[in-house]
RNA sequence: GCCACCUUAGCUCAGUCGGUGGAGCAAGCGUUUCGUAAACGCUAGGUCGUGAGUUCGAGUCUCACAGGUGGCUCCA
């Protein structure tokens, strides 16, 4: 999003320095928390004697003008931590951040400190513009002049809990946005224009794609005919891309008994996260949370050579989870979610080109779909704390070299997490950049060595013992209904012709044009293609303009030229008028791109 | 779950100071039969998210609840 953004970095904590004078002089009593800059901008989180709202926003915007132009120097100085404390003496929140640093519980720049460095200071770093000090490790524009005055703007307000925690009061969060000129700020409001116009909850409603009723719940979709229809298709791809790798499909319930997920550790660690148990006969059943356990029941049904493995158990599967109502967001954040689950069962020496196979998969569906670039993370042990892991060294210095090797030989870049492995075995991700360049979190593939353990997994080695084998969950797409709101948002609701729900409309000049239209339809429908007629009594623009809207890859225009000619005029929906050309014709040019799933229309 | 804001016709929105709710599109009917992004006319459509309160009177003010939006926290 910003190339440059270690140069912005100087200019937006400025410009949040600024902007929490402007606060300050405006809200008399405000106290302050801190105030970074951040990805696009810069935020301040204040307590303040009444609500701000957006209308607020010019005048403190104003001011910060004011503050602009009065052309004050931005001064560092340091203080000691008993000088600080009297400076900061009616400021609660940056009296606490004082603590902190001189108990080197924060480092001097306000990071986290690292564990093994713990240290106290008795110095703090000061910067200081006109009549605002803050407690600030910079750095820091040299004047006020070099925030241009026409290339910030207050965007949002936002609760915020004080340094990140539910359990501490929660600050009014003020979001900035600032760029090194007008234009730059234009170029990014404009991309918030049309990040909304591809907002999948508003293309979703247009397209007739969705809906979240409020009479079924929130966070549980129904998919209407046409995005279940693209939703069928993705899924079928999937599965058929999966036979074709080795993976067996299975059918499991959404519902099982609770012991369940205590075995498989699920209960302890995300109980909050399922719903309330019900009681049938006596015993407590869950609506499943995750899979994982009906899998682990499909590899236990048979005894197991090592000679069978990999197993590969597949299942499209929806699980229930209860998010918290504050997080749902349309198709993105759900409390149904459908995964392109699968478990992997393997041996150890499996495990490199297991990986493979899975981020072959992967990346071949990310490609086919029209993604070309993608972050992938690696998360490791935490290397100074091997302790906490279950499982010998051997196996996860194994696994994680595993993972490293097959994105090397894929060449693909990535970074390594440490210590963001969970406790049962590392775990790659992928998140891909759509159109827009913005990034989302799909793909997870974790590596598990303890789920076969808890379920008491086996197979028969060469040697004639009982092993127990490594899991591998993975999800390529993550959830598909996430996965399909990202997609709504890169194509902008305009699908490639192979996933269209609606492929081609089909536009009669005249009513006495109708039977012919039919006529193509049914031609088009014999040969698989999924094609609607507008026999309207409108003008044939209005027909035009409403395909187009549609977002219909083709609209087929028959007149009397057509009729005769066994023809039709192909307008595709990029406004381009490939003219008349035979039916046939027009059937094996869309056949071609169906089959090759091409992102083109010709 | 927490903070702020929002909820008016199927959709997008207007509604002043508290005084019996409007538009465009969509829909239904009629006219029009048209060559590459919106033909014309008529009709119908709403207990203003739900429930309480203040008031002679509430879409408008207060409170609670539900849903949504943007964040926070969370994200197996």
């Amino acid at each position: 999003m910003d190339n440059n953004g270690d140069n912005l970095r100087p200019l937006r904590h400025s410009a949040a320095h600024i902007m929490a004078e402007a606060v300050l002089d405006l809200f008399p009593g405000a106290k302050f928390g801190i105030g970074p800059a951040i990805e696009s901008g810069f935020y301040y989180d204040f307590e303040l004697p009444r609500p701000v709202t957006p209308e607020d926003f010019p005048a403190i915007e104003n001011r910060m003008r004011e503050i602009i132009r009065g052309k004050y120097n931005f001064n560092h100085s340091t203080q000691t931590v008993a000088q600080a404390r009297e400076s900061f003496k009616d400021q609660p929140f940056k009296l606490e951040l004082i603590d902190a640093i001189a108990k080197g519980e924060l480092g001097t720049h306000g990071e986290n400190s690292d564990p093994d460095a713990v240290r106290g200071t008795d110095t703090v770093s000061i910067y200081q513009h006109d009549t605002f000090m803050d407690l600030c490790a910079g750095p820091h524009v040299h004047n006020t002049v070099e925030v241009p005055e026409d290339a910030f703007k207050l965007m949002q307000i936002a609760g915020a809990y004080w340094r990140g925690s539910e359990k501490n009061p929660q600050l009014t969060r003020i979001y900035g946005t600032a760029w090194q000129s007008k234009k730059e700020l234009d170029d990014y409001l404009w991309k918030l224009e049309e990040a909304k116009k591809r907002d999948h909850r508003k293309l979703g409603k247009e397209l007739e794609l969705f809906i979240l009723p409020d009479e079924v719940g929130s966070g549980l979709p129904i998919w209407l005919p046409k995005g279940a229809q693209v939703r069928r298709l993705i899924e079928e791809y999937v599965y058929q891309n999966q036979v074709a790798r080795g993976y067996q499909h299975v059918y499991s319930p959404h519902m099982g008994k609770k012991q369940l997920w205590i075995t498989s550790g699920h209960w302890d660690l995300y109980g909050d996260k399922m719903y309330a148990p019900m009681d049938i006969d006596g015993v407590d059943y869950l609506v499943k949370p995750m899979n994982c356990p009906m899998h682990m029941m499909v590899y236990k049904n048979s005894l197991r050579s090592y000679k069978e493995l990999p197993i590969r158990i597949a299942e499209n599967a929806t699980v229930y989870r209860r998010e918290q109502s504050g997080e749902l967001t349309g198709l993105l954040r759900v409390r149904m979610i459908t995964q392109d689950d699968a478990h992997i069962f393997v041996r150890p020496d499996q495990i490199q080109d297991e990986f493979l196979n899975v981020l072959d998969q992967t990346l071949d569906q990310f490609r086919t779909m029209g993604f070309s670039e993608f972050e992938a993370w690696v998360s490791v042990r935490d290397p100074k704390n091997k302790t906490k892991y279950l499982g010998d060294d051997e196996s996860w210095t194994n696994a994680e070299d595993a993972i490293k090797a097959a994105l090397d030989s894929r060449d693909m870049e990535y970074i390594v997490a440490e210590g963001e492995a969970k406790f049962y075995g590392p775990a790659l991700d992928i998140m891909v950049k759509d159109a827009l360049g913005r990034k989302w979190q799909c793909t997870t593939i974790q590596v598990d060595f303890q789920l076969p353990r808890r379920f008491q997994l086996e197979y028969i080695d060469a040697d004639g013992t009982a092993k127990t084998p490594v899991v591998l969950h993975r999800a390529p797409l993550g959830s598909i209904e996430r996965f399909f709101a990202i997609l709504v948002e890169h194509y902008a609701g305009a699908f490639p012709v192979w996933l269209a729900p609606v492929q081609a409309m089909v536009i009669p000049i005249a009513d006495r044009h109708n039977d012919y239209a039919f006529e193509v339809q049914k031609k088009l429908q014999a040969q698989g293609f999924r094609v609607e007629v507008d026999t309207r009594s409108e003008r044939m623009n209005a027909k035009i303009r409403d395909a187009q809207l549609q977002k219909i890859p083709y609209m087929l225009v028959v007149g009397d030229k057509e009729a005769q000619a066994a023809a039709v005029s192909v307008r595709l929906r990029t406004g381009e008028d490939l003219k008349a050309m035979p039916l046939d014709d027009f059937v094996a040019m869309a056949k071609r791109l169906v089959e090759s799933k091409s992102m083109e229309l010709k």
